[in-house]
DNA sequence: ATTGAGCGC
């Protein structure tokens, strides 16, 4: 179990080189109180060390893409750079998002799904940065924020199907983290674990789409395994915010992207997440209980391909041809 | 509240 003062939390990141960028809020405030371990506070609050952003725009100009030359790194050819914005009201078009955004002076371009008959926002669009680092900053900064004029906040997250990203094969190991408190946010989750397990690549925690509160629930993605593994256990009953953390392996997501089946052992035994695992475990079983008893029990739910009873055990393992 | 919503008219 680790053991650590909050100070180990990590303030919101500083671009780290010698850019130009300046992070936009305001150091965190000193966390007053006792401190307990994973404890975050003050870290994530609203952008508002930001001159507040114009709406309507001051002058009718400002076109699509933005055309001052922005600051920032230049951009990896291939690296993902476009964040995806939803919750949009209808009023809320592309000089609205370059308004929203212009003062990092890192937006490229902005461009808003409109309803091809209507011609109406159709709640949702897509804002490219000039680097991803910019974009990340956004993201961070940015979401789950109120939005200028608006009821209500920021929605961001990686843009992710049709351009060219989502590419990556690199497998990824999550983990789903229960009991969150209502003020955990992506960042936070993200940066309790990052203090730890530096292969953490990134956090999400579900926001109810209807009332836009947590649903006190979210996931953890890892980049190395065995992190993965000791964050698990080491994690598990850890704080974040003001509540001790619920940890278990993450239920694999839709179709889909690198998931993890983890820890398919070398000597060929099947873990509870591999997919491909065709074996039942039966525990509690009576001494008198035989191999044959097993088959016959179990032969009605599929074909068989093998049954064990371990010698001198009480329980056994029933493998199937097929889930 | 406890295993993830939305994606280029």
């Amino acid at each position: 179990m680790m053991q650590q003062p909050a100070q180990a939390m990590v303030p919101p990141p500083m671009a780290p080189q010698t850019q130009q960028y300046q992070y936009q809020q305001p150091p965190p405030a000193p966390v007053p109180q006792a401190q307990q371990p994973y404890m975050m506070m003050n870290m994530m609050q609203p952008p508002q060390s930001h001159p507040p952003p114009m709406w309507p725009p001051q002058q009718g100009s400002a076109g699509v893409p933005a055309q001052q030359q922005p600051a920032g790194q230049p951009a990896n050819a291939d690296e993902v750079r476009t964040l995806w914005i939803g919750d949009l009201q209808y009023y809320m078009d592309e000089n609205y998002l370059l308004s929203c955004f212009a003062q990092t002076g890192e937006v490229a371009s902005v461009k808003v799904i409109r309803n091809k008959q209507t011609g109406q926002v159709e709640g949702y669009g897509f804002i490219e940065f000039v680097s991803r680092a910019a974009a990340e900053r956004v993201l961070q900064t940015y979401n789950g924020t109120p939005m200028p004029n608006g009821e209500s906040n920021y929605r961001l997250n990686w843009a992710s199907f049709s351009s060219g990203d989502r590419r990556d094969e690199t497998p990824e190991f999550t983990i789903f983290v229960g009991d969150l408190a209502a003020d955990v946010t992506d960042y936070m989750l993200q940066e309790t674990f990052r203090a730890h397990f530096p292969s953490v690549k990134g956090a999400k925690v579900v926001i109810d789409r209807i009332t836009g509160r947590t649903k006190g629930y979210g996931f953890v993605r890892f980049g190395d395994e065995t992190e993965y593994n000791r964050a698990m256990t080491e994690m598990n009953g850890a704080f974040c915010s003001t509540r001790p953390m619920r940890i278990g392996p993450a239920t694999n997501k839709k179709t889909g992207a690198a998931q993890q089946y983890p820890a398919a052992s070398s000597q060929g035994t099947q873990n509870e997440n591999d997919p491909n695992n065709t074996t039942i475990f039966v525990g509690n079983l009576d001494s008198n209980v035989t191999e044959d008893h097993l088959r016959e029990v179990f032969s009605p739910y599929g074909q068989l391909v093998h049954v064990k009873i371990p010698q001198n055990k009480r329980c056994g393992f029933v493998q199937f041809a097929d889930r």
